[in-house]
DNA sequence: GTAAATTTGTTATGTTATAACGTCAAGGAA
DNA sequence: TTCCTTGACGTTATAACATAACAAATTTAC
């Protein structure tokens, strides 16, 4: 994996965009935080989301058109994350601990099929929104 | 839950055109599909689609921008549906089974979250397409 | 150093989803 | 009945999300 400072500009750019406001942002809200830089055209934006996916420094959460930094080293190891989704303060956590390995892995037997990716999003209203 | 025949028209016409698929389509597949009735923009097939999930009868499936229409009675019963999506063949499973609803419930207490909404999908290479 | 391959920028376009507004029909109060 | 409210529906327009196609620049291979 590239340390943080050998990343091409445009990447850099698009992750310090979604590292600052930590929460999920679509293509084109990033887009708008990067007026007046080198990054013009949605497509650069999108490219620079595919190349940092790839590497694991962001997430896309699917139910949301939307993507956020990763913000947890373990789930790199790991492989498969759970997203859990505050609809209230947009706050995300991932889970990316045994259960939900096992979890997919099970499902994936279950249903005779080889896994390729997984995408699991729960959305709800978290502690801190609950009480508030 | 409102039997079939008393369904209001144009959500009778999507219906019939999800499970005469039984593949994922999206909403504009179904309107091409709906050429010459009564479902001639977007928006139509975008409510009979909102109406026709919250009864159960039809399944969004979130990393396709798609809906499918439901093809196991027991999910409505349980309530938290896993859908195993074939990417050559497009087949999708649904698996609505207690390990399903008891990794939710426990997800959502790990997280400390009032789980709202799930979506929970795995993409992969069935087995008859694995070895065609 | 030159040609091929890859990456990047730009424009245009395709795809998915909703806002805004007008019409009509059903149902209830006066 | 007649008026009013309410909700459902259709239509147009537009917003939001994503990629195709091509040109220019850069990197890589020899
Ligand atoms: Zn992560
Ligand atoms: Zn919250
Ligand atoms: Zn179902
Ligand atoms: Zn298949």
């Amino acid at each position: 994996m590239k340390r943080r400072a050998e990343l091409p500009n445009n990447l850099q750019l698009v992750l310090a965009v979604l590292e600052k406001k930590g929460h999920p942002m679509s293509a084109y809200m990033i887009l708008d935080q990067l007026h007046g830089s080198s990054v013009r055209a949605p497509l650069q934006v999108y490219r620079a989301l595919e190349k940092l996916i790839s590497m694991g420094q962001v997430h896309r959460l699917e139910s949301l058109n939307s993507f956020i930094a990763c913000n947890d080293t373990s789930c790199a190891t790991v492989g498969v994350t759970a997203f859990v989704i505050c609809e209230k303060c947009e706050q995300v956590q991932e889970v990316s601990d045994n259960s939900v390995s096992l979890f997919i892995t099970e499902l994936a037997e279950k249903a005779k099929i080889t896994a390729v990716k997984s995408s699991i999003e729960l959305h709800g209203i978290c502690g801190a929104c609950e009480n508030a």
